[in-house]
DNA sequence: TCTATTATCTCGCTCAGCAAGATTCTTGTT
DNA sequence: AACAAGAATCTTGCTGAGCGAGATAATAGA
């Protein structure tokens, strides 16, 4: 047995042009993830934090409440973890606890205006950035890429 | 001032296809840090060991060696958290120490070759789903989907 | 009303990561 | 050669996010 299999497993699918674009997806995904983190350290948050105010926003933008167990379920928390979280948010001033009139045992958080205005001057700009980008292309070149985000989200399932 | 500024700031971006492709591709970014954290999970390790053992592949697949100060500089932990670190995964047989013949205050970090089949038992088939996905698209659908990669990391630094 | 269920919160704990400093090794100076 | 300065890692003691178990409060069904 000459062969090196140690090297081979590491270099398994041969690089090319479809691998160049797989790492650039996982790099694209890791300069995200560090966008956000600096959205949370500079002003004094964590991440989790940051995906709690970003689940709460995509909420409010769909027209739904969200109470504090909806939240823990979105983010994988158990409910001690939630009510941890949202004391902290609500201390930062950034949601507020309101119970719910129907069902008193709920708690529906909402988010502060100037905490949605903070997450706008943080990502708005981001997101300016990539309808740009994507305003030069033709139907195609969108259905291209709208076609290899759709598929990469049902593989990584 | 008869308008309401709150929804204003949510809705600022006016939905359209191209605003579609922006929330598929953060969506995309949530998921495959579902599918890192699950491998994480599955194996008895955080999040930050994996980011480690990704980083620690990627330096091996461009020849290059990883001290424990690099490692820790790559993920952001101080000394302390870097040797902590270290230690969960060496005791877990994920990588061992070795240290530098040439300068022995630095530590290398070798990913013992169980650890590298284990990444690409999961990683693997996502792997593989993009580069056939991507097989089928023509060189200006390529360069789309890369223009547009290319453009987001330049705009999330 | 009494019981089962649901939603949230409290308490005590574990463990990742930090700050400060100790340890070990290298390099430059004298 | 010996010593000082600096570099790389490790140790110690601590903070705080998140978990498990169970308490509390409100609703729904018999």
């Amino acid at each position: 047995m000459p062969d090196q299999e140690g090297e081979e497993l590491v270099e398994r699918a041969e690089p090319g042009p479809e691998m160049e674009i797989v790492h650039l997806l996982r790099a694209v995904a890791v300069d995200l993830g560090r966008h956000s983190t600096r959205f949370a350290q500079r002003n004094g948050m964590h991440p989790t934090d940051v995906r709690a105010l970003i689940t709460l926003m995509d909420a409010a933008r769909a027209g739904e409440e969200t109470t504090a167990g909806h939240l823990g379920t979105a983010l994988g928390l158990n409910s001690a973890g939630t009510t941890a979280l949202v004391d902290r948010l609500e201390r930062a001033g950034h949601v507020r606890r309101v119970r719910d009139a129907r069902d008193r045992r709920k708690v529906t958080i909402e988010v502060d205006e100037r905490a949605v205005a903070l997450s706008w001057s943080h990502f708005g700009p981001l997101i300016d950035r990539a309808v740009d980008l994507l305003r030069g292309y033709d139907e195609r070149e969108l259905a291209a890429v709208r076609g290899f985000l759709t598929g990469m989200r049902k593989a990584a399932v």
